[in-house]
DNA sequence: GCAACTTGGGACCGCCCGGTCTCATCCAAA
DNA sequence: TTTGGATGAGACCGGGCGGTCCCAAGTTGC
């Protein structure tokens, strides 16, 4: 059963930047079979359909993604600046990523109209990035580093929509000047609206 | 010679939904007969391959998609104004559009990897858009109705960027509220950091 | 070192894909 | 009303698709 378990987690490392470049109906199954190197036999042993590959490989992706974006952030201890490196991951840590570009990007829109499980693993990926932001701003409210009046869960909802955007124009112009620009954009915002002011008195220390 | 070209205009606009909803893999022959009402040969008359076909109804669903975003903006003197009306249309001008989201958005990312041909209009495209943007930015500059350190294409990018990814959130989400968000974002921020400050001589009117 | 089980090769399957071609019908100009 | 080109139906094609299955070879526990 140990090498059954290896052979697997192998598929899942090669499929998946088949899938994130080609999408679902774009990657046949021996494009599959030419990345890892076997036939169709040794790989519907591990998987059941197609389908359930996917959904492991996107699995894989976006753990792979979402490891980089957060690298390094969590020892940060200002929740803003916090926020900022993380923005700024999305231009500095791109090294070990599947290729194709951003996972949760090139599913949401293959699987939109259609494919229902690999929408919902998108639409979960998404939660789970917005979790992180909104959980991140939350907690510098409530330690008084951002302004009461943020609205945390917009706040994480603006980063996602405007980087993830970027990166799409970016992926379309091949220029990484979009992407920058958005993350420039970003860290000002967080600068000027979400900062908190330094009070004279000093918010939380004694 | 006049019945074909109707025809051809026909399918071209019953096909452009199924590939907006479907991208170009997962849409089949056989979708397109059935929303056509055409039998294969019927539809192969006028078009040497699929891939002209959908080439053909993505410029007609961006041709829908510019017109919708950009009406009624043409007549507003003041540049800043037309830009957040531009915005403001992404939300509030949506009868009409071809099914499926924005042409763009998605056309991008499935030609991603592929398809060359798909993928240079929706290079194209996103070119027409940002051009459009760029230059009432610039004609504000010249009229200082716009900052003179805001550059033009990067205002333009900026736009366009944040749109489109709120978009796709919206998408995932099935909600309105982040693309709505990425609306307020950008008409604060076109008043904030774009419009030029009102100066007490007045830098035009004489 | 043997037996039992796990693994993977690869032939095989039916289906539907994009695309071609022939021919009956339709339509429009004379 | 005739006629010739434009039009579209639909049978047909080869190929590649996702998926199944059997069996030889490999692996593992005893």
């Amino acid at each position: 059963m140990r090498k059954g378990e290896q052979t697997r987690q192998d598929i899942i490392r090669k499929a998946a930047p088949i899938f994130n470049q080609k999408g679902y109906d774009g990657a046949a199954l021996s494009d599959l079979m030419r990345a890892t190197g076997l036939e169709k036999g040794g790989i519907y042993r591990h998987f059941e359909s197609k389908e359930e590959l996917a959904g492991d490989a996107f699995d894989h992706a976006w753990k792979v993604a979402m490891e980089a974006r957060f690298e390094g952030t969590e020892e940060i201890p200002n929740t803003v600046d916090r926020l900022k490196q993380i923005v700024r991951n999305f231009r500095d840590r791109r090294t070990g990523l599947v290729p194709g570009g951003c996972p949760l990007l090139n599913t949401a829109i293959d699987s939109d109209d259609g494919n229902p499980r690999l929408r919902a693993k998108a639409r979960q990926a998404l939660g789970s990035l917005l979790d992180r932001l909104q959980s991140i701003a939350e907690e510098g409210r409530r330690r008084g580093e951002v302004r009461a009046d943020v609205d945390s869960a917009k706040l994480a909802t603006l980063i996602a929509s405007t980087l993830e955007g970027s990166i799409m124009v970016s992926r379309l112009q091949k220029k990484d000047e979009p992407r920058d620009l958005a993350i420039r954009h970003l860290e000002e915002y967080l600068e000027t609206a979400v900062r908190a002011r330094k009070s004279k008195a000093g918010a939380h220390q004694p």
